[in-house]
DNA sequence: CTACAGTTGAAGCC
DNA sequence: GGCTTCAACTGTAG
């Protein structure tokens, strides 16, 4: 064969358990490895709210911008290299493959809708020049259309039941590559080489904004053995029982930024896992486990994949439909971490510059400014999310801002969590407060969730005059979490789900539950079981 | 139709 | 650390 083929890199920033990228090196003379640059990800919006382009905030640019730079090594070292070009993707990848004459071309399925739409005018493009298209599932475990199909055309909307869809995923594919075709001739076109972050026009940036992870496959690789090194860790994981506070060693692997991008494939990793299962005596299990959180992965792909109007309110068939606020003063505070409660504004202060926060700590502020306390729009933390998250992943963080909204996948409204005691319980002292709020550094520790409450002589002494130094609470958790309560309520009771309004006998039938509610409450029911046994 | 379970609530009790 | 109460939701399995 002396045909050209292309390997479209988009995600999928890896060279391991890569079936694009083995599938387009297979039987062809020149092998042309693309990464479009997109300007409207890459530069500069000065009217964002946080430092960074309109589709990212700065630690996203610069993750992805590491991940290339690895990945372009990966492929010298293979005697090929990586051809970074510049411009819209769909647009100028159309293109490069007439004017490179590209016979084959590869690229990792992606199922968000953005991507569908630009994936559609290449593969149009594509076929109507002949030219072979081969984009295969290795982003997530499954085929969110096979699980779709086997639940009868819906997807499933529990965990459980989408996990008994689910079989054995396909083992990674385990070549390893000595090297990869040439790249041919590129004629005219200026392959560039990875931008710094300060080229792409952020000069002015100070480094300590920057998050701690650094982007790529080797790095991803390096994080993965290191966490696994720990088999009894490993083994004996349990999601909610890690600690939000922890932050010099999250409680977490944070690899959930590599699988975004596809660093590490998440087929290697679910294997990686397994024989470390069959290592060891006992382990935990799904939904607790590490295996388990690779498939709440799966299953937010699934229903995302699924769900037409996904990330939005109207139009979405899963979502409540709850009349929600939208309060520009509160919604910057919360964002800007000037909540006035010191567990929250920790959080949102870590997630700018980190751009990671652990899972618990996400609950916390996305229940805090949705259902528990300030009764604004999931959308808007949303957006807030999906712009300094460097995990940002279009259907978990719309799924998670779902589920803690109470829209969708969870419904117990009345289970708040306090912007008080939660982080409390974790971290008395408030160590992690004083890390990232070094403004309330020297408040004694039985003020400080609750720095109001300290006597004046005690906020004197700490340096930190509450409504001076450190904002007053923007809202009273005790009277507002009770009003949101309320304020669900009505918002579940005139509306069933999705946007088909509550009819009036679906109203009627509500009622009566209520009335006998006393008789059939849990509580009731347990003490007749005891009291049968 | 009913029973049940649902990754991760808080506070108070022992 | 485990249990109960607070108030009371939903999708799914049967």
């Amino acid at each position: 064969m002396d045909s050209n083929a292309m390997i479209w890199f988009r995600k999928g920033l890896r060279i391991h358990d890569n079936p694009a990228l083995d599938h387009a090196r297979r039987g062809c003379k020149h092998l042309f490895p693309v990464f479009v640059l997109d300007p409207w990800y890459l530069d500069p919006d000065p009217a964002a709210f946080s430092p960074g382009s309109a589709r990212s905030g700065i630690n996203r640019i610069r993750f992805l911008l590491d991940s290339l730079a690895d990945l372009d090594s990966s492929l010298r070292r293979l005697g090929s290299r990586l051809l970074l070009l510049r411009g819209d993707p769909a647009t100028l990848l159309c293109r490069v493959l007439k004017d490179w004459n590209i016979k084959s071309l590869c690229f990792e399925f992606d199922s968000e809708p953005y991507s569908l739409a630009r994936d559609k005018q290449v593969t149009d493009f594509a076929s109507a020049c002949g030219i072979k298209v081969f984009s295969p599932v290795s982003h997530t475990l499954f085929n969110p259309t096979d699980i779709i199909e086997k639940n009868g055309g819906r997807p499933p909307l529990t965990y459980q039941s989408f996990v008994a869809l689910t079989g054995k995923p396909p083992p990674p594919i385990s070549v390893t590559y000595s090297e990869l075709p040439t790249v041919g001739d590129t004629g005219e076109y200026e392959l560039l080489t990875v931008p710094a972050i300060q080229e792409l026009g952020y000069g002015d940036i100070s480094q300590e904004e920057f998050s701690p992870f650094r982007g790529g496959e080797s790095e991803a690789l390096r994080r993965l053995k290191k966490s696994l090194k720990d088999k009894e860790w490993v083994a004996k994981f349990e999601k909610p029982k890690g600690d939000p506070s922890a932050f010099l060693k999250p409680a977490t692997t944070v690899l959930s930024p590599y699988l975004k991008f596809g660093c590490l494939s998440p087929r290697h990793f679910y294997h990686c896992l397994h024989d470390i299962y069959n290592s060891v005596g006992s382990h935990t299990s799904p939904p607790v486990s590490l295996v388990g959180q690779l498939l709440w992965r799966e299953f937010f792909y699934t229903v995302a994949f699924g769900t037409p109007n996904f990330d939005r309110m109207i139009g979405n068939k899963i979502c409540k439909q709850i009349p929600w606020g939208d309060n520009e003063e509160l919604l910057v505070a919360w964002r800007e971490g000037q909540t006035g409660y010191p567990w929250i504004d920790a959080i949102m202060i870590q997630l700018k510059k980190w751009g990671w926060i652990h899972h618990l700590a996400r609950h916390s502020v996305a229940c805090f400014l949705t259902r528990g306390d300030l009764f604004i729009h999931w959308e808007k933390g949303r957006d807030v999310f999906e712009r300094l998250l460097v995990d940002s992943d279009w259907a978990i963080n719309n799924g998670n801002w779902l589920w803690l909204s109470c829209s969708s996948f969870f419904y117990q409204y009345y289970q708040i969590y306090s912007p008080i005691s939660f982080g409390k319980k974790y971290d008395p002292d408030g160590n992690y407060i004083r890390h990232f709020l070094p403004v309330l550094k020297d408040m004694p520790k039985e003020y400080i969730y609750e720095p109001w409450s300290a006597p004046l002589s005690v906020q004197k002494k700490a340096k930190c005059i509450v409504g001076k130094d450190y904002p007053k609470p923007v809202v009273a958790h005790e009277t507002a979490s009770k009003e949101c309560r309320k304020k669900m309520a009505e918002g579940y009771a005139s509306n069933i789900s999705g946007n088909k309004v509550a009819s009036q006998k679906d109203v009627l039938r509500r009622k009566s539950q209520d009335d006998n509610s006393q008789a059939s409450s849990p509580s009731k029911i347990k003490q007749r079981r005891k009291a049968i046994k």
